[in-house]
DNA sequence: CTCCTGATGTGAGGAACTTTCACGTTGGAA
DNA sequence: TTCCAACGTGAAAGTTCCTCACATCAGGAG
């Protein structure tokens, strides 16, 4: 797994032992999430769970909710890097292929990482707090633009790209969370409606090749 | 406007001085969601704006989520109806049209009522309780499945129409979100990529005609 | 090896929020 | 007019988030 500091953190770990805590915390909100849901995953639970002390959480998180934003982040490295393993096995051929492995990565991925079925990349969402640079979304954006650069040749980052896969990324999402609640393994139905609405949409977009 | 019991209530209002207090909560909840966001719209200040006590409240509704839930039902009933008289001044002359004026109506909506930035249709969501049949945004797709039922004549009911349409009113939301998000009156570039968006997943989707 | 300091860890308690409940008030049917 | 169910109230119980004063630990300096 690709070493990030973690995000939203009130003060870093430095050494060996709290880094591994801060893991823990990690590790004990998500099995949480899954468990029993977002509102049952306190801050005391967490501690406990965690074999930590409440204190322990507020001395690199500044709160719950950063917490849990820290942990989205974390998620989508892991999604990132089993995304690059998966790329780098076999390389898609055009960008509908690619599209279609983004979106069966992210599906297997929602199914096995423990609190992605509760929390998603997009995090903890108070629409009304959602700042451009703290928004994990933009960041997920970021990282298929790259996919999508690398399978299609001449492709020109600009604006109207940058938006396109942006909004591709937020409609995917809510779709995706729908298909998760509609069934917990992920409605196989919806997903399959996920791969019609993007492909359509990209195709739309007039930056990609409409022909393989 | 349609005059609507109020959902998910713990007792329903049968005198008429308790059915206004009931709506002066959900227009002090409203408010307050717009000036101080979700958390700061607490039962209390909700309670004080309303000119009632705390306990009235729960007179009404087993909990503040509900009274949200409610609050964007309500809503919903309100954009319904406008959507309404919208579509008698102006019938629309085929999907495609039907579609944008549907997507202009929820902007303006979004922009007009009070809390629904905040709120949306989907309510205050907790992906875990999501249950089909308490689920807003399922209302809203049958609505909008009336809707374009008017204008494509030979337009069959079906499971995947259904779907289909649910999945464009889940992507939509969450982009619409992500508009108003951007800029306080609806990012007019994102609102643009709504349309794009829409109009080709519903065109590939093979359930509408793909010529008006 | 010992000391020292910053990093780390703790959990009781303050502040704020949600929800309940026992009791008082009011509208309208009989 | 009487009476009961509907309505209304706010203090207090039950939770949760977060802080803080204090204790402990790791590892580099000497």
């Amino acid at each position: 797994m690709t070493d990030t500091a973690v995000v939203g953190a009130r003060r870093q770990p430095v050494q060996e032992r709290s880094a591994a805590r801060v893991e823990r915390m990690l590790d004990a909100a998500a099995a949480l999430l899954d468990e029993v849901g977002h509102d049952g995953t306190t801050t005391s639970t967490i501690a406990r769970r965690a074999r930590v002390s409440v204190g322990s959480l507020y001395q690199f998180f500044p709160d719950r909710r950063a917490l849990l934003q820290a942990l989205a982040v974390r998620s989508f490295t892991r999604f990132s890097d089993s995304l690059d393993r998966s790329l780098s096995e076999q390389a898609p051929a055009d960008w509908r292929a690619a599209v279609h492995l983004v979106i069966d990565e992210y599906v297997a991925f929602t199914r096995s990482e423990p609190g992605m079925r509760v929390l998603s990349f997009g995090g903890p969402v108070d629409t009304q707090l959602l700042t451009a640079d703290q928004d994990n979304n933009a960041i997920v954006g970021a990282r298929l633009e790259q996919v999508l650069a690398a399978v299609v040749p001449d492709l020109r980052p600009s604006e109207g790209l940058t938006l396109t896969v942006r909004v591709a990324v937020e409609a995917a999402d809510a779709v995706l969370a729908l298909a998760f609640a509609r069934d917990v393994s992920g409605d196989p139905a919806v997903v399959a409606e996920i791969r019609k609405l993007l492909t359509a949409y990209l195709a739309a977009s007039g930056y990609l090749p409409s022909q393989p």
